[in-house]
DNA sequence: GTTACAAGTAAGTATTCACTCAGTAAGTGA
DNA sequence: TCACTTACTGAGTGAATACTTACTTGTAAC
């Protein structure tokens, strides 16, 4: 009504519909979200809204295409690989990068989830950018410690994806399912400790490489009995 | 219309319900799934929904609480481990189990995915259930191998939520993102080579505490340091 | 065959959705 | 001061949405 009105210009404007609409979608998710609460956040009418995105759907589209311009996780990875230092500073660094930006700002797994979920044409794109590219440049890594022979020889893929996942499961049970609200985890241990595994894990030990580069390797003790939690003891 | 009708007793009709509805649910997420499109695909009215479930939101709720109630992961797992075997039979058993059931069927990774991102306040059960519940088993069983020595010792419940997130992440890429559109893997390698790692990573090793030396095979040597400090004991 | 009840429906309700359009106020250059 | 452009709104549109009410039909026991 009569309020004092806030003129923008229009690029401004969108870019603040954009902010907007980003934190809503993140939350809420492509369906659940309203042109109408868009609107209201940005404090103006719904009209406007739309005499800069001609649909709804073009303004997520918007929202996507802006998030998969900034700086994405595959360059500051590939950053900290340039950077250089052990293996176990490399990937504990890149571990504690993940969970603590995931920690502090969950908008962009959520978007990532949804679109997914959604099934919306764009997630393809944004999963590209954000999945796919992270964990290239992290299997390109494995790739040259495995030809140095500090690795085991296995999909590079296949095992930087492995690293992957353990930190970004991790930090989903921690964030997104609200499993902080029991358990509490440090990020430099987190981080250190699955570097640590995952690391040890990959590494070409003495004795098992040479022989069966893939097949075993793991020392097994014959027929274990042990090891079952129940009632042992 | 004039079609035959069919009458069902209200019990089968209620399950029938359940079972339409869980299908939508889980591809379209509660605000997605709409009631007038259950009543269509039960091949009933919308009338007949309301008669069975009070709310839309109480349909839901019936659905995850179904849900919860069949065998879990949990269960299996915790079975799988009574069975026993060597630690790489019993892990990649496991991880194999997970691959090929959410190969399989969707439904239920996308059901809890899209609980948490509504933040359903039912979501907390589910994921207790579905989530939490089984990296406890595991962690138990790593716990047990952690006492007998054969494994290092570390949180045994992140060393669980470490392998789980290897497994459970891969699942995600290549079923719901996609992923295996573009790169297909076999389930029993994938689960060999992430138990393998895993298992390597967390064995309280003999000789792998060696100097893992430096990163980067490929160029640029700058800051040069000594070798890792993990596993020292 | 009638009755009694269970299973099912047609046709609504109020509200909300994405989206439109005709019009108005604020800035700007002369 | 006036003309012109740009930013913005009020008041709608028809098509969904979850949910209701008043009614009909099938079936099984007597």
């Amino acid at each position: 009504m009569a309020t004092a009105q806030v003129r923008y210009k229009a690029a401004d404007r969108k870019e603040q519909i954009l902010t907007i609409a980003t934190g809503l979608f993140a939350r809420q998710g492509f369906r659940g979200t309203t042109t109408k609460q868009i609107a209201e956040h940005a404090g103006v009418t719904e009209a406007l809204i739309f005499r800069h995105f001609p649909s709804k759907e073009e303004l997520y589209w918007a929202v996507i295409d802006r998030k998969t311009k900034v700086t994405g996780p595959a360059e500051r990875m590939s950053e900290r690989i340039r950077e250089g230092g052990t293996d176990l500073e490399i990937l504990s660094g890149i571990a504690e990068e993940i969970l603590e930006r995931r920690a502090q700002d969950q908008t962009l797994s959520r978007l990532l989830l949804y679109s997914a979920l959604e099934s919306h044409r764009l997630s393809n794109r944004f999963f590209r950018t954000y999945v796919v590219e992270s964990y290239e440049v992290l299997a390109e890594y494995v790739r040259s410690r495995m030809d140095a022979g500090a690795f085991r020889q296995l999909d590079p893929l296949l095992a930087a994806r492995g690293f992957l996942g353990m930190v970004i499961y991790h930090s989903w049970v921690q964030d997104l399912f609200g499993g902080k609200r029991y358990q509490a985890f440090s990020v430099k241990e987190v981080s250190r400790t699955l570097a640590e595994v995952w690391l040890n894990g990959m590494l070409s030990s003495a004795g098992t490489s040479s022989a069966a580069s893939k097949g075993n390797g793991t020392r097994n003790n014959s027929r274990k009995q042990q090891g079952n939690s129940n009632g042992a003891h």
